[in-house]
DNA sequence: ATTTCTTTGAGACTCATTCTCAATAAGGGC
DNA sequence: GCCCTTATTGAGAATGAGTCTCAAAGAAAT
């Protein structure tokens, strides 16, 4: 069994819940791609590879793996969430252009230092953050 | 004439709009609170008040404001995005509970020019940034 | 195989936000 | 002030992402 497949098992497993074709197919999907697509685009592109899985199912296995941090849940600004796998990629956040959408990935340790700092200030136990930069592009401008 | 209404008028000038008393009530609303608020928390804060103005009315004067930087929009993960005015109110970013909702606001220097190394470092023009910690506070732990 | 409990799909529903459009009000010129 | 043009407003309809419902189908346990 594949490395994926038995991480979806175990999280699912954890969970209490059971291992169904469909939440495999939606985490498949999922990994197939490095892009920050939204549900409905997950959905479409199972579709296209043949397969049934209602959008509810979608959206509720991606619950799932967001919340087992599989998945990163990204708010764009506009438009509905985006989300992207989080298998083998370091973590990162994101710089966006308000422009044309163009999305880039940035990652600086001593920003994620200085976050943990943040919070044990305010005695804040730490489950994740958002952190986007929203500007015009370098093409836009 | 009051500065802030000054400020206002400035900005509706400068946007090609035109001041009205509806706007003025949506903007007094704003900078009467230094708490998180929703559009529609807003809007009944108004009519309380026994002014008359729509909700629609509201959402858009609220989108002016926050695109002229004299509002901030906050997205806090679940439910409607909350506002709150930048009026004499130093820059900061959020760290939410993500239990009981309650905000703290916090400010550090070094992540805000950080930040605008990596805008530059990828060529973007910075227009304006969400930095947002979530996790359990102090007394929901 | 039978029972029990979970999951699924289709579509109804929610709710924040946006849109529509006729009625009203600003602002500029006279 | 008064007129004219153009912007704004309000009420409610529309939108759209996401959630919920519930009967049917599927998994696990006995
Ligand atoms: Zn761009
Ligand atoms: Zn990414
Ligand atoms: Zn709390
Ligand atoms: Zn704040």
């Amino acid at each position: 069994m594949s490395k994926n497949k038995e991480k979806l098992k175990k999280v699912l497993h954890k969970e209490g819940l059971r291992f169904t074709s469909q939440r495999e197919a939606v985490w498949n999907e999922i990994i197939s791609s490095d892009e920050h697509r939204n549900a409905d685009e997950i959905y479409m592109a199972i579709r296209l590879n043949g397969v049934l899985v209602s959008r509810a199912t979608v959206y509720r296995t991606i619950d799932v793996l967001v919340k087992n941090n599989m998945v990163r849940k990204l708010d764009v600004g506009v438009g509905p969430s985006k989300f992207e796998h989080k298998m083998n990629a370091p973590h990162h956040d994101h710089i966006i252009c308000i422009q044309c959408g163009r999305i880039e990935e940035f990652m600086v340790n001593q920003i994620e230092d200085l976050q943990d700092s943040v919070a044990k200030e305010y005695g804040f136990k730490l489950v994740r953050h958002i952190h986007q930069l929203f500007g015009i592009c370098k093409d836009c401008q």
